[in-house]
DNA sequence: CTTGACCTGTGTCTTGGACACAGGTGTAAG
DNA sequence: CTTACACCTGTGTCCAAGACACAGGTCAAG
């Protein structure tokens, strides 16, 4: 299909890809705002529910590769955009970084299967998470029993070698 | 007590707050490197089992205030500083942060008493630290989901627009 | 005198964006 | 036509708590 005929039956083709290419799609805004079934960023955001300072992110350290509109410089982001970065997205909500995520796509890109890098890197993450999820267990424990404690004690002024007997008796007790 | 007079004398005194400024004190260091019961950075470090660096980053931001050896600019640690310094990583410790330790410190420098702040303060990081707790649980929850999902699919290459099946298919499925 | 271990201050790096800023563009209203 | 305003661009800086690097100075031992 020729991408540069008929904006009409452009809109309608982009209609049809409605669940793929974002939500509450807006006819009346794809005709004003753009043409070849591009967007700008701040609709692309909105179409994934992230600001337009995240799009641009992605577009800065070129995990996106929009083209530009060679009249106003403006930025336009294609439904591969819009997979992309919705891939990007939900890789974040699995606890990916952005550099496994350029490494996954590296993969991709290359039309290779970046499942085996997929199962490496979540393994290494969810060790992560793990240690994370324990060290923050333990600081909240210990936070709730120095509030626990600390219900019981006065408030004193600093002396010579003691500024806050609350968190130095606390520390004490606890040999931390 | 005179500090610049009978350096025996002041290595019997410091010897008695062994407990305090510091552990495995050994009097030949001390006569060999100091004079006036002060440390030079490493040694800071290392009795309170920090990295120089550390120490070094609490005299960059001015939380410790050492001393200068007039005749080389050496820092010169004194046992008050070992105490600040103690107490900020017990104040660590507990979740709080530079800044929270700064606005702490300002109180106890100024006589009064630290402890209505410090109330104050670990009540908010004790909310902060058990949102971010529920969330690494969820977090967590997530991607051992996802690892056992995943050891019942195979590898697949990318297509036109699913870029990784694992990643998209649970996300998909889990409506994240 | 050299070697090597220590010291100094300063600048930069880390994450994943958020925010600021200077300057360009597009459109609706007056 | 002008003006106002909303949008766009790239770039630089900020966040937290240090870690690391670097150029240059100090000091004791061999």
């Amino acid at each position: 299909m020729d991408f540069l005929s008929g904006l009409e039956l452009m809109i309608d083709s982009y209609q049809g890809k409605e669940q793929i290419f974002g939500v509450n799609l807006n006819p009346a805004i794809v005709r004003l705002s753009c043409e070849e079934g591009c967007v700008k960023v701040i609709e692309m955001a909105r179409r994934l529910g992230v600001t337009a300072d995240t799009v641009r992110f992605y577009t800065r350290i070129k995990i996106l590769k929009p083209g530009k509109n060679k009249a106003n410089g403006y930025r336009e982001y294609s439904e591969k955009d819009y997979n992309r970065l919705r891939f990007v997205l939900s890789a974040r909500q699995l606890g990916f970084s952005v550099e496994d995520i350029q490494e996954i796509l590296n993969h991709a890109d290359k039309k290779k299967s970046p499942c085996p890098t997929v199962r490496r890197l979540i393994d290494q993450r969810l060790h992560e998470t793990e240690r994370q999820l324990r060290e923050t267990l333990k600081l909240r424990d210990r936070m709730q029993q120095a509030v626990l404690e600390w219900s019981q004690k006065p408030d004193k002024a600093p002396t010579g070698h003691m500024l806050c007997h609350l968190i130095e008796e606390f520390t004490a007790e606890e040999r931390l």
